[in-house]
DNA sequence: CGGCATCCGGGAAGATACTG
DNA sequence: CAGTATCTTCCCGGATGCCG
């Protein structure tokens, strides 16, 4: 009971396909967004809650363990912290292929709680790579607890970071859902700074820039105005 | 009580989150395995249950009428079976990249029960499109009330077919275990027949063909001897 | 206070038997 | 063949309490 137990024992789908043995591993509740909140940093057992609304610290211990004994996970004894391992590392192409496919779905709705890992990772999905390939913009993002400096590849694919201090060509600084409506959503970065949703530091015009490189998803109403 | 009930009642991530939102629709148990079976083909429910060892008549109606409110599967009264709509169709780049990282995943088990679907899909991971592309190869799969015929796209990628007679260069004819570790284990085509553990029709030398332009996966050991 | 362990209730999943 | 009915088991979610 050190921690250590409970590895595949339950959701054993008896199959050798390998989907039904990844799900055997990641199908469980809760299990994929516990990854995804590691995927760019390691955390805290609190930092990680946060970032779940509604998980229980019980149902959380016991899919960190399980994260573990699969080896997703490492949790250094003695430092308190949760990483992953290069296995979590990839399921990054899993976490935006499901992401990708869910936002095709009906019922999506970004005025929900979203976490600041959430709304970065999604920027793998809304950044055109070919506007913005070539582009040396660098963004900021500070929402709060958690801030990013996000470079761009040369082949135009967004390359977020954690750091103490979010740094760049210009700094966005609100909750994550506002940070999402700002870049994706249809109103100009200016109008949602107005509106006081979030505050722009820095370049305000290469803040525009970047999210002109993001695809455009259509808010819900309530968000654009009559 | 129709069977339209209970479409994201349940399990709710209270997110904006476009994985969790995924997650919603496709995060239950079996969903995606359900969502795996149909993908080749519409089946009835008997025929679904047999590639889901393990799943009780209960829950797997459960599932499917989830999967109807959420919009990914139909099934038209009077008919009796279950089929994909585009949106259930459009979770094959999922499936694929999930199982893709399953295979990376120490303890997968090929001599396990596979089904013929999914032996069938697990193709477009196996095949190395580089090698494949530009043959003009056709693979016929005869696992017993599962049959089917695979072309190879001009950039080498499988495109498989349902049918009721498997036919092609060559036909594959055994369960979905021996044709996996026939196309994709050390050994060539030629044991495995001998062995007994699949039969091979037309032409064997197109079949050794097919299986030199799939990727290798180990068999953990018994299957190859010293 | 953060990081859990424990106890309890509800409900989904598993097993089995049965019916239209 | 296509489910339904019932019973049991066990996970999930909520609250509380311990412990460094």
């Amino acid at each position: 009971m050190t921690s250590s137990e409970g590895g595949e024992r339950r959701l054993r789908y008896d199959e050798g396909c390998p989907l039904g043995h990844a799900l055997n591993i990641i199908g469980d509740r809760w299990a994929l967004l516990v990854v995804r909140e590691l995927m760019l940093s390691a955390k805290r057992f609190q930092a990680i809650r946060e970032g779940l609304p509604g998980i229980t610290p019980g149902v959380l211990k016991g899919r960190l363990d399980q994260l573990i004994d699969a080896g997703l996970v490492i949790h250094p004894p003695g430092l308190g912290y949760y990483a992953l391992t290069p296995s979590g590392r990839g399921l990054r192409g899993v976490l935006l292929e499901v992401a990708r496919w869910g936002l095709t779905q009906p019922g999506h709705d970004p005025r929900k709680f979203i976490s600041p890992t959430s709304a970065v990772v999604s920027l793998n999905l809304m950044m055109d790579p070919d506007l913005a390939a070539g582009s040396s913009l660098v963004a900021g993002f500070d929402m709060g607890r958690e801030q990013f400096t996000v470079h761009i590849s040369r082949d135009g694919r967004p390359l977020p970071e954690a750091v103490d201090a979010a740094d760049g060509d210009f700094v966005l600084r609100g909750p994550g859902n506002a940070i999402v409506m700002t870049m994706y959503g249809p109103l100009p970065v200016a109008h949602m700074a107005a509106g006081g949703a979030v505050e722009v530091a820095g370049d305000a015009a290469a803040a525009q820039q970047w999210a002109d490189m993001c695809a455009t998803v259509p808010m819900p109403a309530a968000a654009s105005p009559g």
